[in-house]
DNA sequence: TTGTACGCGTTATCAA
DNA sequence: TTGATAACGCGTACAA
């Protein structure tokens, strides 16, 4: 069924149905309603692929994406409402056997490419050289717009994150709370993410006339069982406990309060605890967790906006966001409200 | 860049081009190599489009789902890499203003059907006679695969959930645990497996010669707010409490739990609490929460795996699976290992 | 107001 | 082993 099945049935030729569908001026009422009847008695449905080929534009976006979880739903759905309410669909691309494969994203980027999607939004973790090589290809031929973190020597249009400002605003919480002794429970090494927040911890130490101690930092690998694991090790390696954990994710500190339960200290009595990302379930914990908030949602959202705004040409500059965050209080720490 | 450039660079026809894009017999090596360094240099992709639009295939697998959110995170998952190993790739549709629009659904198939998709999963929540209208148009053009509950009269390959066996091990697993008041704080109403648990909760205790009393049911919205508020009204309503819970998922039991343990009932002493989906807290509430798990993996696998072996050819006939389940038992029940 | 014919980038058929 | 050409379904000048 395609546009000269319709133009037959109502006698009018082709490029009348196409004024019809497109609801282009210059139709007689008595064509248009011909066409219309045909169109709904046949079911017939244009072609986007033929219409794509003539106007080089597919209203597709594409995502590349390490996999889908609970971490990055809220975003993706974000960029899906976005897509709908603009008129574009969107194709996701995830990794299938490890998630931090090179290979994979690389070819990730080339089926959208082949695809001619309008236009990419990258999620990054682990940027290696490829990565940007690939991108420096693709950029020739459509905007793409990364979120979280940016990429240097690459000025891409981008919605990222603060990972330094939260993580001294909390170690300067604990400082100011006296505590002496901070562990911090780092994500995988592989995430440069990590690495930052990492020397955020250290600065912030130092700059507070602490010294930093590497038997108070930990690295897990963003689940439960993993801050259960780190926060061990940090018990177990020191002589004189922490009064402060500052985990990298909820679901590590979440680990890091099952260790301490286990052990008998109290939260936040004996030690204070926060963690990253306030998951939905961060406030049903026993006691509740303490955590930074990005909201996922916002950041997908403006990320897609910018996307299409770029392809649409209403936006011609460079831009980058940077997401705020919110520093939530709760039960695991006992913030002294002024 | 197209077929004709790289042509041109490498002193050959467009025929010979796509015989060594598509790694074709009857080309000479000289040639052959020629094109791949022509490729090469120009960094040139085959367009996907034009190819769709000769093969009339796009291997492109569409999805039509309420929303994205943390409950169908694994099986998007699954499906994704299902069609990263077969070489589709998968566009996801979803709704932006209400998740259970059906305004919002049938535009959805639309778009997938506009965009020629190769085949469609649907995951179902309250289904219209509209739906079914869609739904008959479209798989006259493709296949449709359909998860979790079955349309009547609309006999579509599926991976459906059983929501009834478990219920009813649920029920009977309390009637032998001697529980007489068994409370069920059931799904939104105008989703349907929300009223086939309904049935089989009363059957089950018919069965066993206790009497329904609808004090000891609530509605929930699937939140743990919502699961709080259900609790509360059973408490409020019932003279004698109850002293078994099931929840239609995990977060209303989480909340009923909350609920529970601010009335100072003790669990699962004076109450048992059993969930439904195995969310990854279950295991980390106190107590933990024992739940019915329907692997969503697994789910996501078996419908794409279905659905690409439906587009190739190689599943003739109607199919039809259900889904295993398992009752784990942790914390917040108090089962006797025989 | 309507229709014809070309182009979009491929694949496939057939001839050379 | 090659290449010329029709077809795929649409949009769009341009002509009528």
């Amino acid at each position: 069924m395609n546009i000269y099945d319709v133009a037959k049935l109502s006698n009018v030729s082709i490029a009348t149905v196409s004024r019809v569908i497109n609801n282009k001026p210059g139709v007689s009422t008595a064509a248009r309603d011909r066409v219309l009847k045909a169109i709904e008695e046949t079911g017939f449905r244009p072609n986007q692929i033929a219409k794509s080929l003539t106007n080089n534009k597919t209203n597709i976006l594409g995502i590349v994406m390490p996999g889908m979880n609970n971490y990055y739903s809220d975003r993706i759905d974000a960029i899906n409402k976005v897509c709908k309410q603009r008129g574009y669909g969107l194709m996701i691309t995830a990794n299938y056997k490890d998630s931090n494969s090179t290979e994979e994203d690389i070819a990730n980027f080339n089926l959208l490419h082949e695809k001619r999607v309008d236009g990419i939004i990258y999620f990054p973790t682990n940027v290696m050289q490829e990565h940007i090589d690939a991108i420096k290809r693709i950029r020739k031929k459509m905007p793409v717009v990364i979120t979280d973190k940016e990429i240097r020597d690459l000025r891409l249009p981008c919605v990222i994150q603060d990972f330094v400002s939260p993580t001294q605003e909390i170690v300067d919480y604990f400082i100011q709370k006296k505590h002496k002794r901070i562990a911090f429970i780092k994500g995988s090494s592989y995430d440069r993410s990590n690495a930052t927040r990492h020397e955020a911890y250290k600065t912030a130490l130092t700059e507070a006339g602490l010294t930093y101690d590497e038997a108070l930092v930990a690295e897990g690998a963003y689940s439960v069982d993993s801050g259960y694991a780190a926060m061990m090790e940090i018990i177990l390696r020191c002589e004189v406990m922490p009064t402060a954990v500052f985990a990298a994710n909820d679901h590590m500190a979440i680990g890091a309060m099952k260790a301490l339960k286990e052990k008998g200290v109290r939260i936040p009595m004996e030690i204070e605890v926060i963690g990253y990302d306030d998951i939905e379930f961060a406030k049903y914990v026993t006691p509740s967790l303490s955590t930074v908030r990005v909201d996922q949602y916002v950041m997908g959202k403006l990320a897609a906006t910018m996307l299409i705004d770029l392809i649409e040409g209403d936006l011609k500059d460079h831009h980058e966001m940077t997401m705020g965050y919110e520093l939530i209080h709760r039960e695991s720490t006992r913030k002294v409200t002024s």
